[in-house]
DNA sequence: AGAACCTTACCACGGCGATGTCAAGGTTCG
DNA sequence: CGAACCTTGACATCGCCGTGGTAAGGTTCT
C-alpha cells in the first residue's frame, strides 16, 4: 500500500534511484526491504528524503557532513576530542583589536591578511 | 620572543609548511602575522597543531570534518536543522523478519542510533 | 649585496564524494 | 511467458581535498 519502490520514491522526492541507494549506503536512510530484497519506502522515509534534500541544498553541505554529525552522536570520545580542540580557540592576542580579526574571518577571499597584521601592530 | 616562522613551526609539529598554510585556509589555525605578513606561530599554535595531528590520525577524520564542526558551533540554525533531521530517526521493522533484509550485509560500520529516545516530531 | 626565508598563485596527481549508466540476474504481475 | 522493475557491481565523469612543487616577488639578516 503506502510503501513505494525505489523508482516511485525517487520520483516523489526528486532524487534519483541511484542516489537513494547512495544515501542508504551513507547510512542516512535505510528503507525496509521486502522479502525479496526490494527497498520499500514508507511515508516517513519519503518525508525524510525530502527534508534531507532541503537540508543539503539550503546549507550547501554534503551527505558526508550529515553522516559525520551522526557519527559524532555515537562516538562520545570523538565528539569530546573535537570539542576540546575547538575550545582552545580564543588565542587572540590582547594587543590586537578583535574587530580586525572578526572582520576578515568572514571574508573568504581576503588578500589583505598581511595588512591586517601590520595595521594591528602599528598604525602603518 | 617565542614565535616561530612557518618553516620552523612545520619542523616542530611534523607538518609541512604547505599544510600549515592549508590548515590556515581551512580556518582551523590562523597564526598572527608580522608587519611584513610573515606567519608567526606561538607556543599555543604549535601545541594546537600537534593536537590537531593527533586528532586527525587517531580518528581518521579530515580537516574538513573538524572545520564543519566548527561551522556548526557558529551556525545555530544549521546545527539545529541537522540535529532535528537526525532525531527523526529510524522506523525499526515492525513485523518483518530482520533476517530477510539483514542478509544483504551492509557496510561494516553501520551504526544506527541507540539513543534516539525522543519522540519524532514528524507525524507518526 | 646576497643567501635564505616568506608570501601568494598556479599546476599536478591520487583519492574520494556525487552521479550516471550499463550489465547480469532475480521478482512481479498481467 | 514476457515486459517492467528490482538488486548488486563495476566503469566513468567531475569536482573538491590533501599534498607537493615551482615561479615571481618581498623581507631578513649577516
Amino acid at each position: 500500500m503506502n510503501a513505494l519502490t525505489i523508482q516511485e520514491a525517487a520520483q516523489t522526492t526528486d532524487w534519483s534511484p541511484r542516489m537513494l541507494r547512495y544515501i542508504e549506503r551513507a547510512g542516512l536512510i535505510e528503507p525496509q526491504r521486502s522479502a525479496a530484497g526490494y527497498r520499500l519506502y514508507g511515508p516517513a522515509e519519503l518525508q525524510r528524503l525530502r527534508t534531507l534534500r532541503e537540508l543539503v541544498t539550503r546549507f550547501d553541505i554534503g551527505l558526508g557532513e550529515i553522516g559525520f554529525v551522526q557519527r559524532l552522536r555515537g562516538d562520545e570520545e570523538l565528539a569530546g576530542a573535537i570539542d576540546a580542540w575547538l575550545q582552545a580557540q580564543p588565542r587572540r592576542p590582547e594587543h590586537v583589536p578583535a574587530a580586525e580579526w572578526l572582520r576578515f574571518e568572514q571574508d573568504k577571499h581576503s588578500k589583505l591578511l598581511a595588512l591586517a597584521g601590520a595595521a594591528a601592530t602599528t598604525n602603518a
